[in-house]
DNA sequence: AAAAGATCCCCTGTTTTCAGGGGTGTAAAA
DNA sequence: TTTTACACCCCTGAAAACAGGGGATCTTTT
């Protein structure tokens, strides 16, 4: 029982490199590789009852690069797994890749033992994300809040909170001891200050300052 | 110029550790212990010009908790620093501290060197989460998912993040193609399906599915 | 072939949000 | 002392959301 593995990238020394780690291990079965996301995305179209079971991928792609190529297998062949190996530790990319569900991400230098790894966790259903990755991710995190909080009074933050709690104006009137004209004085002056459109933008706000859960 | 510490935790052999561990950092002066958070917080209401810089706290402690007692410093003496010290893994726990910007977070068995390291990057403006803890949250940021993407269609998909997106009905039914009925109705079946009450808790739901940034 | 699910559309109402304007008092900062 | 920031309140009118019902067509599953 081996499994079948892709590997897409555009520059032929990382495929040679990548073929190289693997032509050692007997359990994985390379069936080919590509030079872009297109030729993997044409495969699959025609090949409906798939048998691959990982694409290794690099993300800087001509035509179509790796973000298009998880965005389509994930929404077409969801049990088919997405490790993706890129040069590129930008914290947005990162943050992008963890929100589509790709299931591994590893650097371009990564070890071989760091690349065996990963795509063996991968295979058992389980993510794979190194260390680095996971360092430039949490850094994002914490760094994110407190530059737009400040803006905000607390009378403001606290209309804001109950909004995003799912609270109707006059409940939120009736917790905070407000006229609901009063409340609604506040959501309009939030709604301007944080310059969104309706409630669906006060309350990713209020998830972004970490006003609740 | 010596930076004033306090250290709060219901366990006598902790302080003592604790201390052990800074009586020869000469750059740390520890004005006083506690045995849970209250005396700390009564301290700060009295002492408004306080001079301290960073407290170091257990999570779980008789009266006021850690928690409680990060809640109250970050909302009336944001500028101090509290540094979490605990033997709790719980992915949960890390959340609602990370959200709570808590400043730095190590476990009890941490090393003197690690220590003295988060304390001084704390110090210097910066967040300290040992490696152990950035495991957990890791893990459970990837964990979170999945089991609730499931029942929704594709289109009430495509509906909920175009709501999420603060994009009105009417737009949503022009983007789609749609009639403004339809998404009406796909709208009415997303809130009975999640058991939300409005936009916000469909907002809320569509984040937590990872359908927006 | 029947059942179930998904997509799509419409109707009648009520409630809430949203946009825009107005205002007061108080406390702190310039 | 004047200005600024904050917390608080009110009004109108339009747009959107929300509640609850209905039904049509198509595909997939049983």
């Amino acid at each position: 029982m081996k499994y079948n593995l892709i590997i897409a990238d555009d520059h032929k020394m990382f495929l040679e490199g990548m073929l190289s780690m693997l032509e050692d291990q007997e359990q994985y079965h390379i069936m080919f590789t590509a030079k872009s996301g297109e030729n993997i995305i044409k495969y699959l179209q025609i090949n409906s009852s798939n048998d691959i079971d990982l694409i290794i991928t690099d993300i800087t792609m001509p035509d179509v690069d790796g973000i298009a190529l998880n965005s389509f297998v994930k929404e077409n062949h969801p049990d088919l797994k997405i490790l993706v190996v890129s040069m590129h530790h930008d914290p947005g990319m990162i943050n992008t890749l963890i929100k589509k569900d790709v299931d591994g991400y590893i650097p371009k230098n990564a070890e071989k033992r760091e690349l065996l790894l990963a795509i063996q966790t991968i295979l058992s259903g389980k993510k794979y994300f190194s260390s680095d990755i996971k360092e430039v991710y949490m850094n994002s995190i914490f760094h994110k809040k407190k530059d737009v909080l400040i803006s905000l009074t607390k009378r403001e933050r606290d209309v804001l909170k109950l909004i995003a709690q799912e609270h109707t104006t006059q409940e939120i009137a009736d917790t905070l001891f407000l006229s609901k004209h009063t409340v609604e004085s506040y959501r309009k002056n939030l709604i301007s200050k944080l310059n969104v459109r309706n409630l669906a933008g006060l309350t990713k706000y209020a998830i972004k300052l970490g006003l609740i859960d």
